[in-house]
DNA sequence: GGCCATTTTGAAAACGATTACAGTCCAAGC
DNA sequence: GCTTGGACTGTAATCGTTTTCAAAATGGCC
């Protein structure tokens, strides 16, 4: 309030002269306070507080070799669909006392970092990855450092696979799709799916393929890329189907927002004509008119998983290479875009 | 590959034994190149590169009181709003090699952490922060801290002001909305506010106000609260005045969405009956039904003015108690919620 | 070749914590 | 009274950098 304010702050050597004990005794106080006498503790605890002691975390750092700080790794930050997770990451760490570092996959890269940068710089000792499309390299390079073990993905994972990650249960979402259509009396429904090569793409198809096979059903297949002007191009195709397809279900909701307002734009109503279902249940999906029935992810629980894993990982550490894989159940949102067939 | 994997990093010290030089060499070819000669340069740089050293950042932040770290405060990273302006904020840091702290203010402060920590035990040296509704214990700490002035608000700020800040034109917003709606004949415009004691309410019913007052129009208020349910009680008010006014400012878009909604419940018809203007103009608004008029606050814009700011005031040291306050434009977004008067 | 000014260099002292190790103290046991 | 053991303490080494300061090398010039 008058003169500590422009002073420089306190040590842990002005704790101890403060309170007459060695600094190895101000450190125990504070890390096993059992271990020290009471009549010291309290003289230290009064000093910490009277000089207004803070840990100076790069000291703790460089002496213990840990930083208690999770990296997380995303696409882009706009991308609500990742703060969600990014929230559920912070909740799950929060009880760990971790500090979270955020960084875009986009800026690291173009400023000639690399995944593994942060950890082998001891700015961070984990990291969770939310995006599966690292450069071939840098996932080389990750594969064989000692410091895989501290990498956990989420939400999307390396198409090679061989990494622990934390991930939506695709598949069976795309399972839970075709069969809620086919319980309303669909027989005649493709699939739009996302971007080539991508492994959310991949295990939404296959789930489609499944469940199509396990009805009886033929499996057509529409290139979509995630996006809404794929949705409006997937329903001009559409349309000119003969027979006209009665159900659609896209591989997230942003293209069954593009689709419905494309067939919309053709005469086709949503779900009289034709009904739709989404993937994801973004905010946006209970409003969307009609409201969208989609397969949901949760988007929070998915990020307290990575988190915790990631911590368990660090924790276990003769965990080894073994390929630790979660997945985190999807539940299918009954709305409004779909409709029993011919109602 | 083979062997290094397993052994620890590699230090200054090992680059130095490597090149044949003195780790005083190895640390200035990184951090001033031109004062080393080139024949040792490039052997520590191959020493470098074969070593695969990497500075340690807790040693360089023990040793240079720096951190090379932001710390940003926010209410929720659930929150698309601030996600926005967390990419701004990552977008204004990348160019000066800051690393991106984050944590949430509800969290932190039931971690019996404070706004100071982070940057009293040095994990960071500057903070953002995104919520103006911190703990007023908290808030004259910092105040009288000497860290006060590496802390920049945006978006909200404390309503007892005196601290660096960074926000939208919130008043000349609730201008540009009132005008609108005056040029297209309306004379009987009410204002749904946000909750009492917040600040971004009391700008945007001042700037409500002194559109009024510059038309020559009568300004009555309703009280909302940011929310959708607001929003939608606001609307069972105003059906019942009469006259019924013919026009709504809402002080957010998430409110302006509950009042149609209330609206169209009673039957009212936006924009032919009642023409409606939010605040913000989030994702959803361009897509609600009918899309939003609104006052669009460019919240990357936001996020990347209040990083430099930060960056500006922790270089031009001196700069003192002096409030330095932001404000960055906002502009109106005319869209189908709004017609002309009896059209 | 000798001298001086200017680069370049290296040795060593921080930075602020944690912790191995070796004491000190005191009560209990003989 | 002397040992012994256990509970606490303190000393000092250490983590990996940066940076000061003084010494060494270089080069220009006579």
């Amino acid at each position: 309030m008058t003169e500590a304010n422009v002073k420089k702050p306190a040590t842990i050597q002005d704790v101890a002269r403060c309170a007459n004990v060695s600094v190895a005794t101000v450190s125990r106080t504070l890390s096993a306070p059992d271990s020290v006498s009471e009549t010291r503790r309290d003289a230290v605890l009064r000093a910490i507080e009277s000089t207004g002691y803070r840990v100076n975390r790069a000291a703790q750092s460089l002496r213990t070799q840990r930083s208690n700080t999770v990296l997380v790794l995303l696409p882009s930050l706009a991308n609500p669909f990742f703060s969600h997770v990014l929230k559920g990451i912070a909740d799950g760490l929060s009880a760990s006392k971790q500090a979270l570092l955020v960084a875009e996959t986009g800026q690291m890269f173009s400023a000639g970092d690399d995944l593994l940068t942060y950890l082998e710089d001891q700015r961070a000792d984990g990291a969770i990855v939310l995006d599966g499309a690292l450069p071939t390299a840098s996932l080389q390079r990750l594969k064989q450092s000692r410091l895989a073990s501290n990498v956990v993905f989420a939400c999307e994972w390396p198409a090679r696979g061989g990494v622990p990650s934390v991930r939506s249960a695709n598949e069976h979402g795309a399972v839970l799709a075709v069969r809620h259509l086919h319980a309303l009396g669909h027989r005649n429904i493709v699939h739009v799916t996302g971007p080539i090569g991508n492994v959310l793409t991949d295990t939404r198809s296959e789930g489609y393929r499944l469940a199509c096979n396990e009805l009886g059903l033929r499996a057509t297949f529409f290139q979509g890329d995630f996006s809404l002007q794929g949705g409006v191009e997937a329903a001009a195709q559409i349309v000119k189907l003969e027979p006209r397809p009665t159900a659609v279900f896209c591989a997230s909701d942003v293209t069954a927002f593009g689709l419905i307002s494309g067939l919309t734009r053709f005469g086709i109503s949503v779900p009289n004509d034709v009904s739709v279902v989404g993937f994801d249940d973004i905010e946006y999906s209970e409003h969307f008119v009609p409201p969208l029935t989609t397969v949901r992810q949760d988007r929070v629980t998915l990020g307290k998983a990575a988190a915790r894993l990631l911590l368990e990982n660090s924790k276990g550490q003769v965990l080894g290479l073994e390929e630790r894989v979660q997945e985190v159940p999807v539940e299918l949102v009954l709305r409004k875009s779909t409709a029993p067939l011919g109602a």
